[in-house]
DNA sequence: TGATGTATTCCTGTATACAAGAATACACAA
DNA sequence: TTGTGTATTCTTGTATACAGGAATACATCA
């Protein structure tokens, strides 16, 4: 047997279809398609310079992230979430999450712990940072508390909690770098994983699963006030 | 406005790619392709007499639902499943499937509570002939199980609920017919729906949680049987 | 014999042409 | 004006050709 490196794998390059998926994922979510919009695959093989295929590939590739629906008429259509919906998700990844906490507060280790802990502290720069009168990185915020809270899915050692989690999260997800524009949310949000991460070092199932629905709850408050003030789900929600 | 008909829709012709994929389908779990076994584009092609896009197309169908896995080298792999993975699902499963229980024993209606009794009684008179020694039609027990089930998850009036059971259950219901195979397993299985409609209508919501784990406990022990016995997931487990 | 460089084969990703079905616009008749 | 039949346009579904990258087989050299 040969040496043999580190367990990283090669980056295979990513093919156009992944390439026309992830622009249009990323304009979805920074509404610059808002929901409603339909798209043809014709028009964005046109503005993108690529062929159908590829394109086809993507838009298969959002609807399985249930940014877009095909509509009876031809091509697809941005979804858009109704109070309804979000209640109804909400509710779901309330359950999942509580049992996602509880499964990591049982198995979570102590170098994940230190992990967890700096994510807090990054954010915790930065929204302090902010509060000084500079401008924020919301992008950056966002990005680290979705690292925060996979990082706690990973804890809970279960490769399906953490794929089923990840379509659940996904509605809601589209609406994160709004919902961080206010200032309280995010002091109340970083102080609340502080919190989590305190709890999960003195393994206090109870508190955590506790603290973990408010945590949930609180997020869906915060974006079912966007939705309520942006008419952005007039008519787009199923 | 005209006078217009009841609400349902006209059926869309199907596509060759749907066609594809629903034999596909049929065949992994059937077991006539095993886990494990590679699948070409061109391979299916030929042998079906259509082009290589609805194939690309039905590949894709398939590995959402799970069934399948691209590999490296090529081609798509029908998946297996470990024990490990077994148990993870489980958990899972028995967390919503509860969920799913305890919204419904709140929200179900006199006529679907009515619909659960006349399937449950289907499904006792199909075990019922088949222990006076006939065969039975284990693919029409199936069925009722999945619509038992779906019938429940509907009255939790929660459709993105029903979306992630259904991701949940797939890689278990690959091995229900040969799990309904075991004439005892059966027998309890209908006496256990049985049991769950009285709950369900007594609004016995605490009874009718703990009867649900157990239920999804039972058919996760059965599945296991099944994996230790075969050796069905040798090396596709992964 | 074993390692290395080269040719070949395999398989997918992509582009593109064609066909068919649905929706729309429009003309014509009552 | 209103309803009906027809033509046109849109849009997708499908087949197919081509290109490129990876894996394999093979030949050559130490």
């Amino acid at each position: 047997m040969t040496a043999g490196l580190s367990g990283d794998r090669v980056k295979t390059p990513q093919t156009i279809a992944e390439q026309v998926y992830e622009l249009l994922r990323k304009r979805i979510i920074e509404q610059q398609i808002k929901p409603g919009e339909r798209l043809l695959e014709v028009a964005v093989c046109e503005s993108l310079n690529v062929s159908r295929t590829p394109v086809r590939e993507a838009f298969r590739l959002l609807q399985q992230d249930g940014l877009v629906e095909r509509i009876p008429q031809g091509g697809i259509r941005v979804t858009g979430l109704s109070l309804e919906e979000l209640k109804e998700i909400t509710t779901l990844r309330t359950v999942l999450e509580v049992h996602a906490a509880e499964m990591a507060c049982d198995l979570i280790e102590e170098h994940e712990i230190e992990t967890l802990e700096q994510i807090v502290e990054q954010a915790a720069a930065l929204v302090a940072a902010a509060n000084e009168g500079k401008d924020i990185d919301l992008d950056e915020l966002s990005r680290l508390n979705t690292v925060f809270h996979d990082t706690i899915c990973a804890a809970a050692r279960s490769s399906y909690l953490a794929k089923i989690l990840d379509i659940v999260r996904m509605p809601i997800l589209r609406f994160r770098p709004f919902s961080l524009v206010d200032r309280e949310h995010r002091l109340r949000g970083v102080e609340e994983h502080r919190r989590m991460v305190g709890m999960l070092r003195r393994r206090d199932k109870e508190g955590l699963k506790h603290l973990t629905a408010k945590h949930v709850g609180d997020v869906s408050t915060a974006v079912a006030r966007i939705l309520s003030s942006t008419q952005a789900n007039r008519g787009a929600a199923v």
